[in-house]
RNA sequence: GGUGGGGUACCGAAGCGGUCAAACGGGGCAGACUGUAAAUCUGCUGGCAUAUGCCUUCGGAGGUUCGAAUCCUCCCCCCACCA
């Protein structure tokens, strides 16, 4: 088993790690955490690589442990942000923490006999400590030079105009908290997370070891960042969220798929387990052959896989042939609902279709993907338009109860990827 | 305050009495090519429309004219130079 260290060096997941952190991986079994915030009810892509620290850790047979921040939620951290964040409500976090913890556990064996995984409440012991305890035990500890020093922190302080408030200033206080918490109480020695969250954990290294005497660690990932300079994780939809409900698995795979060669080839390092010959491969492919773009199906497939299962998988791939000009002859008309679900739809009553069918410059006119008869009708006539993905040759052509998927739906397409489902009533 | 130059479609920019729904470039949409990429090439690009048809546009308000984006008057706004 080589150095967990080492795996992050070679996956370029390592930016930077305290002083003595190789060493503690190989003298035994560690437990370390990281920390997720319940900003959302649902963890985007950009929390993958932090996860992805856990998910190493726990094979290489040390014990991660997987915190959500209930308490430091209700606080908010001010790392990064160059404006005060409002507070959330207390059934806010609540609601985000359920949804958290159900996707950790897609990543995390919970269950496994010798190092299983933990997940942990902060609010399981910030809840319960009281203001004079926290100033006496441990702002006691940090000196305000320090603090004051910090990048985020003067930042905000020489904005008179943004300032900060307390409450986000003793933000670091608290995760500084958590790690000696749960030093405390599972022996946790490694606190991970992104390289933005550098200077929380090094307090928290520091706390260890001025109350306890202990010898603490941590390591942190780099910033993902994208070829083209746009911020990771996000698309012309917006984030790419790890639940189904928000990104569904179509998305989701989709973009993956869509990584740039250059991203491809360190997403297949950072967010697959693939070994370091397997990634050699796939290099090597997509050097060799581009336009096969194997490492972005490789990273697509197994993200994908991991995060919504083998049967979402299954329903992306199906999905990405067929809403990219597949055949749609041959589909079942269930699958056709699955496929084009998050697809713009109408609906049209069945006796419309009926005899000689609806004429499609019409239906089309009505739909989102033509502003008027005449612009439906220069669509079809440019060769722009697709009936179940059979291009529509003139503007005459009807589309009768026949052509309806077993009489339920008709499928439009604009252009190469622009859908319209019409679904048939009655 | 003076002098000069401008305000045109999503953006830039021609047009300067009829042939102007308005050249050209960009952008957008579609097609070919391709790797669901980039580049390139083609078509469309005020609205409605089968139509040589109708409706609304050229800073705003009036006017001249059979006819105005184009000429005149007033107003609003920009820019340059001078003070």
């Amino acid at each position: 088993m080589p150095n967990l260290l080492d795996e992050y060096r070679w996956r370029g997941m390592l930016q930077d790690a305290t002083e003595g952190a190789g060493e503690a991986f190989d003298e035994g079994s560690v437990t370390g955490y990281i920390g997720f915030d319940p900003t959302a009810v649902s963890l985007h892509v950009g929390n993958l690589l932090v996860i992805m620290l856990l998910v190493h850790m726990q094979r290489a047979g040390h014990s991660p442990i997987a915190l959500v921040g209930g308490g430091t939620g209700l606080v908010g951290d001010p790392s990064g942000k160059s404006q005060e964040r409002p507070l959330m409500s207390r059934e806010d976090v609540e609601r985000n923490l359920e949804g958290i913890r159900g996707q950790l556990s897609h990543f995390l064996d919970f269950e496994a006999r010798d190092n299983p995984a933990r997940m942990v409440n902060n609010l399981d012991w910030l809840g319960e400590l009281s203001a004079l305890d926290f100033l006496r035990d441990v702002g006691k500890h940090f000196s305000m030079n320090v603090l004051l020093r910090r990048e985020t922190n003067r930042r905000r302080l020489e904005d008179e105009e943004v300032g900060m408030s307390y409450t986000e200033f003793s933000y670091s206080l608290l995760q500084a908290y958590d790690f000696l918490a749960l030093y405390d109480r599972h022996g946790c020695t490694l606190q991970m997370g992104g390289s933005d969250q550098w200077g929380n954990i090094v307090a928290g290294v520091d706390l260890i070891r001025r109350v306890r005497g202990a010898r603490a660690f941590g390591v942190v990932s780099p910033l993902v960042t994208t070829a083209s300079g746009t911020k990771f994780g996000k698309t012309e939809e917006g984030t790419v969220w790890l639940d189904p409900a928000l990104t569904s698995p179509f998305r989701f795979y989709q973009f993956w798929l869509n990584a740039d060669d250059e991203d491809a080839r360190r997403y297949l390092r950072y967010f697959t387990l693939l070994d370091e010959a397997a990634v050699r491969e796939l290099d090597a492919v997509t050097d060799e052959r581009p336009q096969e773009r194997a490492a972005q199906k490789a990273v697509a497939r197994e993200v994908t896989q991991r995060v919504h299962g083998a049967v979402g998988l299954a329903k992306a791939e199906q999905a990405t042939r067929v809403l990219f000009g597949g055949e749609i002859e041959g589909l079942t008309a269930d699958e056709v609902e699955e496929i084009f679900h998050d697809v713009p739809s109408s609906t049209l009553p069945r006796e419309g279709l009926g005899g000689d069918g609806v004429d499609l410059v019409e239906l089309l006119a009505e739909t989102s993907l033509a502003g008027s008869r005449g612009d439906a009708r220069r669509s079809i006539e440019g060769g722009g338009i697709y009936l179940n993905n059979v291009r529509v040759e003139d503007t005459d052509q009807r589309a009768r109860l026949e052509s309806a998927v077993e009489g339920r739906f008709l499928v439009l397409r604009k252009g190469k990827k622009t859908y319209h489902l019409v679904r048939l009533t009655g």
